[in-house]
DNA sequence: TTGTACGCGTTATCAT
DNA sequence: ATGATAACGCGTACAA
């Protein structure tokens, strides 16, 4: 681990200038001799071009940092999965931030861009404050958002419509003959909480449903939020026969707690979710879903970004994610005998774009059957 | 987005040198009415120091990178999560390398050290080859290394011991009974696949079984090749009476194949898989796990290279994180009517340390019992 | 106490 | 074609 050789030293043990030296390995028009040596030095010392001092130079770091609550959240990572391919085909690197839905670490970040160790961020905030609109309109760098902001803000924009996709499942559900459908939201200060909290009332309003307060209860975005949330609301409506759970890891404590409570899923609950992570096409019964596009959602603000680092005078340009409905057997499974053979699978549905994706990952080699819906078949068993 | 003031600006606004001003910024003794006016001029300007710059001078650049195949892995990402926090602590920023268990692209990672643009790497390959091992030793930058490496490549070094791990569930799963104990291992050409393929004949031959291949089937380390594989056991062993699982993912493959074949578990077919990610506890029934201590080995990991980073000429250390057992409904749960009053619930144990953890992240405060284990008294309902 | 000047490693400009 | 030299922004001996 001795020290590193830089272009003074090649040009030392190459018999030329440091100059020379920096045009061969720039590949700039260069005498063939020179070339040779200038290689055969570099070659010799295991020269490896510091990345600080060209960054000093040039003003670009070649580095983009993502900012976001939680990693362990799937939403964010099906986004990172999706981000950093992307960069690193354009020859950037992740540099990762983990802020823990707190504003004020988000808005740390916006003002360490100042530092200019990242040529730029995609900042996905939970709390859109007044302080940080302003935080990001002052950016040092350029900021691709993932999720609302408010208009007039000018800056380049990834969302979804969840109020539309909301509607989607509430519709599904309503599709499907239920009336009494509950909603598990988180947190109202959040924005997809509040968004989603009006997305309810105006789908309800929209089917000639009353809104009933006691069908609504609040929790955080997880699952065991989700779970306590969806007890209390069990407790206060005890004829709820859908569950409309603001995101999916919410879903899936509500599965939890009904399957505790003897309540079949979908005959007497039907449940469904947002966000479409891999885990509610893996659950049992498979959850049916509002896709909000995460992967999309962070491929697309990734590529703005790119795009914004090769122009950056371009006007601000936002993208909107369509959501679609994925129909899994949280909402349309059927009964079967414990140990029968599979009932006509339910073949998992997306609307209103084409299929993308299935409700699971196992290859056709399996020799079983896995169509998504069947682990409904025995859900029931009892 | 205006060009950002350098202590330059600064200086000219606050009538003083660009020393004096570095000077101030650093907490220097400086005369009072100086730090005024430069504090003043900064504050005035938003200056922001360039962090680029800084590093060419110090030659560090508080930046710290980890290198794993995939962060969508339950444990690496695990890893993340306990990395991150510790280095943000320590004031380092975290780069993210994914390499897709591409060897190539680990020693690409390696040798890109010489760019200096990271203090240090922390690095859990998959396949550990002699190229890789060469790469390591020449790093030109503190790296540690989560995993088992070839004895003599002097490297911090984080590691458990899986075959100890892969020991303790099989004498539990002997203890229970079983004597056809099947094994679906990842691939051999790995590290971890190569060390528990020998330690499960190893396993074996301490229990006085016989070695009979036709119990062992290879996928990769993920659910749906983890159930194509043991679909394929099934074929031929109808008679395996246990199952154990390389990993998590493959056992969580494993009981879906199962409960498609109608095989109960674990009165049928007990299972149990490796690395204790958070599905385990959360899957139905909740599966039995050896932890081999993700985040304990992600934490350490990083607490292995900041200490490094302040003495860069210590040796280099080893650490082990023991391998504990922890117990759950796959391969203890029993029988139970599938909608009465819970049993009693089967207590998750932990070998051979104190529990440190639940199978469970529900709060007390639901309603249900939410019991580790609970689960599996619902399991059987057929 | 303060200012000048140099170096970190690179790129780019300008003579030669 | 090549070499000397000036930036990039910061920290710091050294001189004043």
């Amino acid at each position: 681990m001795r020290e590193g050789p830089t272009i003074t030293t090649i040009a030392k043990r190459a018999g030329v200038s440091i100059a020379s030296v920096s045009r061969v390995l720039n590949g700039l028009p260069t005498r063939q001799e020179t070339v040779r040596k200038v290689m055969a030095a570099a070659e010799e010392l295991g020269y490896v071009p510091n990345s600080v001092a060209r960054s000093l130079k040039s003003a670009r770091t070649n580095q983009v940092a993502f900012a976001m609550a939680d990693i362990g959240n799937p939403v964010y990572l099906a986004m990172v999965r999706e981000i950093q391919p992307v960069l690193k085909a354009a020859g950037y690197r992740l540099v990762l931030h983990s802020t823990g839905a707190d504003v004020g670490e988000e808005i740390e970040v916006l003002r360490s861009l100042g530092e200019r160790y990242v040529d730029g961020l995609i900042l996905i905030p939970l709390r859109v404050t007044d302080e940080l609109v302003e935080a990001i309109a002052a950016a040092r760098a350029p900021v691709v958002v993932i999720g609302s902001v408010p208009d007039g803000l000018r800056v380049d924009n990834v969302r979804t419509d969840s109020r539309t996709g909301l509607r989607l499942a509430l519709d599904h559900l309503y599709a499907l003959g239920r009336r009494r459908i509950g909603f598990v939201n988180g947190p109202l200060d959040t924005v997809p909480g509040a968004a989603r909290a009006g997305a309810y009332r105006d789908a309800l309003a929209a089917l000639g449903l009353p809104y009933d307060p006691d069908l609504v209860e609040i929790g955080d975005f997880n699952r065991a939020e989700g779970a306590a949330a969806t007890s209390r609301l069990l407790a206060r409506a005890p004829d709820v026969d859908a569950l409309m759970c603001a995101n999916d890891l919410i879903a899936l404590g509500a599965l939890h707690v009904l399957r505790r409570a003897g309540r079949r899923v979908p005959q007497h609950v039907a449940v469904a979710g947002m966000d479409d992570i891999d885990l509610a096409a893996d659950a049992w019964p498979a959850v049916t879903s509002v896709s909000l596009g995460s992967a999309e959602r962070g491929r697309a603000a990734a590529e703005l970004l790119l795009d914004r680092l090769r122009d950056g005078d371009r006007e601000p340009r936002i993208i909107t994610v369509p959501p679609r409905l994925v129909v899994r057997a949280s909402t349309v499974g059927e009964d079967a005998a414990p140990s029968g053979p599979a009932d006509p699978a339910v073949p998992e549905q997306t609307r209103p774009g084409a299929p993308e994706r299935t409700g699971t990952r196992f290859p056709r080699a399996v020799p079983e059957r896995t169509a998504p819906g069947e682990d409904v078949v025995r859900e029931g068993g009892g």
